[in-house]
RNA sequence: CGGGAUGUAGCGUAGCCCGGUUAUCGCGCCUGGUUUGGGACCAGGAGGUCGCAAGUUCGAAUCUUGCCAUCCCGACCA
């Protein structure tokens, strides 16, 4: 492995690249566009899936599993949503291969073997849920029905990132059905804000929670909520997205129900999602030329101690320590590793675990001991300070707080200062090449002005922020009357 | 899917233009030893369908064609 990653200001994407592979989080595949997940990048994932997990069953959703297939008939049902997804959904048509009669040893598709109808592998389940819930609901009393289910899902993307934009990933994705509008509107910003809270708190990432223009709302929803963030290149990411999505599955699936009138009513969906792609935007939210930058609360190692040894003499005595601070460290239900493996030297591992951006690195040698201190050093700002070995387990779990904290802050900081009011399009065509981040624009409204503004700058309307000040100004693009400023970025 | 580039050991590479013994070098790996406070050193060793498949040729890493994959730039997108 060369010991070297691409600098950000070098090449940024380069960067990413490398750091995805070098610091053991994925891998391409031998398959087009798909990743392997390496076990350092998916005990991240299942820190984040346990987190969120949790997250969704305090707002009384519950998990289950729905098939991986879905057929035509069905997916085509809700045509907005079929139409968003065709160009690029995977499909099945056969069920078996067999020898190939030509070409000794090799396989061919058995063309007797043709399904009657093609099965589509999901980009999305709205289909095969909503076909299953019209079976689930017929009173008021089944509403709401609140479920999420973890899963992988298949989008044929033209072009692939690692984490970023897979052909496969993983992901969560919530589908509940309601009584009311009311109530169904009240989950989706509900879930909204419980991603923000997980992206926030948990990835230490600020986002901004807005809602989508027409032309980037979800194939088939009403209304489309999202979180967006800001990476280190001025570029924006779409975190996380909730959806109302009206009556418009329950009127293509037929799900309706009796109200307390015994009138019979079609039922409120929402729909909401995050994928292995917050990774991604971890990743470049926080890393730097070292390598990775793990917020603390979710990082699969929190601490590693390393040892130095001196002669073999020294071996014992340090390892007796270093296993003891370790059983303390586990007892406070910090996750710890004590690496006194011995294929590599300190300075080695030192480099190897920035670059794996565990927060605290703790160093261990017989000239600590002699005065019972150790040295600590943090990845978010590198410095080094020499502890005292009194209370240390105490000081590095407040230390893991004083880090995630920092992260957040420096995260935030940045963003805040990329977020730039442009008056005139010569203006926000000067700040996306020149500073980039988000610019904060007047906007008539119309799909015409958002679509000639991206032809233009390659920038899109990433939301409009809730909460958002009303303002009277004017369209930044066409001059016409505007209430309000919406944030214009270019996009991951 | 369009334009450009690349593919030689786990990783990075030389050789290819101009076909000809046993495919170069570094890192990593294995064995033994010395080491260990910022990517150690010495000695010995293992590891290759030269991306895949056809073709040209007495002979192909090298020439031709097709395919596959990756990267960069577009279009598409979470």
């Amino acid at each position: 492995m060369s010991k070297e990653l691409t600098k950000r200001a070098d090449n940024y994407s380069e960067w990413y690249n490398d750091l995805v592979v070098k610091s053991q989080l994925a891998d391409h595949s031998a398959v087009r566009g798909c990743m392997v997940i390496k076990p350092y990048g998916y005990a991240l994932w299942e820190n984040m899936r346990d987190q969120l997990d949790k997250m969704f069953k305090e707002t009384g959703h519950v998990n289950a599993y729905f098939p991986l297939f879905v057929p035509k008939s069905l997916f085509e049902a809700e045509e907005t949503n079929a139409e968003g997804f065709a160009k690029e959904c995977a499909v099945v048509t056969h069920y078996r291969l067999k020898a190939d009669p030509n070409n000794k040893g090799k396989l061919i598709v058995d063309p007797e073997a043709k399904l009657d109808e093609e099965l589509v592998v999901r980009p999305t389940s709205e289909a095969i849920i909503w076909n299953t819930y019209k079976g689930w609901i017929q009173s008021y009393r089944d509403l709401p029905l609140l479920i999420n289910q973890w899963a992988n899902v298949v989008r044929w993307e033209m072009r692939t990132r690692l984490f970023l934009r897979t052909a496969e990933f993983l992901w969560q994705e919530g589908h509940t059905a309601h009584a009311t509008k009311e109530e169904a509107i009240e989950e989706t910003v509900k879930m909204v804000n419980v991603y923000a809270d997980f992206v926030e708190e948990y990835m230490a990432v600020p986002v901004i929670k807005g809602v989508k223009s027409a032309s980037e709302r979800f194939a088939g929803a009403e209304d489309t909520y999202c979180i967006e963030a800001l990476m280190q290149d001025g570029k924006a990411l779409q975190a996380g997205t909730s959806h109302f999505l009206g009556q418009n599955f329950a009127k293509a699936f037929d799900v309706k129900f009796s109200d307390k009138n015994n009138k019979l009513e079609y039922v409120w969906a929402t729909s909401w999602g995050v994928s292995t792609r917050l990774i991604g935007a971890l990743i470049m939210a926080h890393s730097d030329d070292q390598g990775l930058v793990m917020p603390p609360r979710i990082a699969p190692l929190q601490v590693v101690i390393i040892p130095i040894y001196k002669g073999d003499e020294s071996k014992p005595v340090i390892d007796e320590k270093g296993h003891a601070m370790m059983s303390a460290l586990k007892t406070m239900g910090i996750r710890v590793k004590y690496d006194d493996s011995d294929n590599a030297r300190p300075g080695w591992k030192f480099a190897e675990y920035e670059l794996k951006g565990v927060p605290i690195r703790v160093a261990l040698g017989m000239r600590d001991l002699e005065n019972n201190v150790v040295e600590v050093a943090r990845r978010d700002t590198k410095e080094k300070q020499t502890i005292s070995l009194n209370g240390i387990a105490d000081y590095l779990k407040n230390l893991l707080n004083e880090i995630q904290q920092n992260i957040y802050d420096r995260a935030l900081t940045f963003r805040n200062e990329n977020i730039t009011e442009a008056d005139t399009f010569d203006e926000m065509v000067k700040l996306l090449d020149e500073k980039g981040g988000f610019i904060s624009a007047h906007w008539d409204g119309t799909e015409e002005t958002e679509e000639k503004i991206k032809e233009q700058t390659k920038a899109t309307i990433r939301c409009i922020p809730l909460d958002n000040r009303q303002e009277e100004g004017v369209c930044i693009f066409s001059g016409k009357p505007s209430k309000e400023r919406v944030l214009f970025a270019r996009a991951y």
